[in-house]
DNA sequence: CGCCAATAGTTGTAGCGTCAAGTATTTGAT
DNA sequence: ATCAAATACTTGACGCTACAACTATTGGCG
């Protein structure tokens, strides 16, 4: 603990910039699907989970697992979002524990709807400033950043070809 | 908006990742902070953002543009770290509308003890698992989408070297 | 000068996420 | 077979952030 390694110069450079993205890009995509749609970024990336998933259906526990959360803000957010007639709860057959969640058509056609908005954001703030190598660049990147963060992989798996 | 230029199979897969860790990091990096410090990262950045200015003041308006918070936020967060004892506040001669953020000597104590270990983490989840090209990659490309995301350069201005 | 818009900040409220506690069910060990 | 531990969620309370409303200055403009 005494000899703390330092970052150097270039590194630190690398750093800020990162984090600054990192602070700046949750508000602008929010901000975007929240005037638009009405919905959080965390909504529309539940609902779009749903959408890949066989069925449309997911158990609570997968769900959680794929967009991040811990079970308790997700049964949150789903009672929300079936008040609003989005998504569904139903029984689990094989395991009367569980709660599977399930996209309504509705749902669906809020996911739809929302995506061409969405993805014109992502292009405006993030593809689009990109060159080819830089998107390349990106991927080898952020993949081994979340070689430590996610090693299971297990975030965003079968994210919507949509996002 | 009836033709959406979707995204190709290479800029969804750097987009997905970039948006695992966008949702991934905060969350390491406040675990860590609040578990050896107390902090939330935004209190530590406010901290680090305060340590690094003249007299170690800013004024509020300042600090929130540093720290990408609305002066709602900050308020209520100066206020919080001031009953802590980190920060003071203090009317501003020049502009009577104004309030200054001063940081205590317990705060300074504070930023020193909480660096190393935020330092460590950051090495640990970011910059050890990249190579000095990555970093240099991370850099431009960061830099690029920030060119969109904050074009004043306004976010993390002066910020602390030991980030 | 006097007035009005803009700026700087604070405070109250409502909504969302985390944490702790609680229920129901299943698994596994004896 | 039985019972404890683990799993799968739900719920309630508390803390933090955004939004709106409010006060106090300051800066212009006629």
């Amino acid at each position: 603990m005494t000899d703390t390694r330092w970052l150097t110069a270039e590194q630190l450079d690398a750093w800020k910039k990162l984090i600054a993205v990192v602070e700046l890009l949750p508000g602008a995509l929010e901000t975007q699907l929240q005037r638009d749609c009405g919905l959080s970024h965390f909504e529309y990336f539940t609902l779009a989970m749903l959408s890949e998933a066989p069925d449309r259906t997911l158990r609570m526990t997968t769900l959680a697992a794929h967009t991040n959360a811990t079970l308790a803000r997700l049964s949150h957010v789903v009672s929300r979002l079936e008040k609003r007639g989005l998504v569904r709860r139903e029984a689990c057959a094989q395991d009367r524990r569980a709660t599977n969640a399930v996209l309504t058509a509705q749902g669906w056609d809020a996911v739809v709807a929302a995506a061409p908005g969405h993805v014109a954001t992502v292009r405006e703030t993030v593809i689009d400033p990109l060159t080819a190598t830089d998107v390349a660049d990106l991927d080898r990147i952020m993949g081994r950043v979340l070689e430590v963060l996610d090693p299971a992989h297990v975030m965003g798996a079968r994210a919507a070809t949509d996002d």
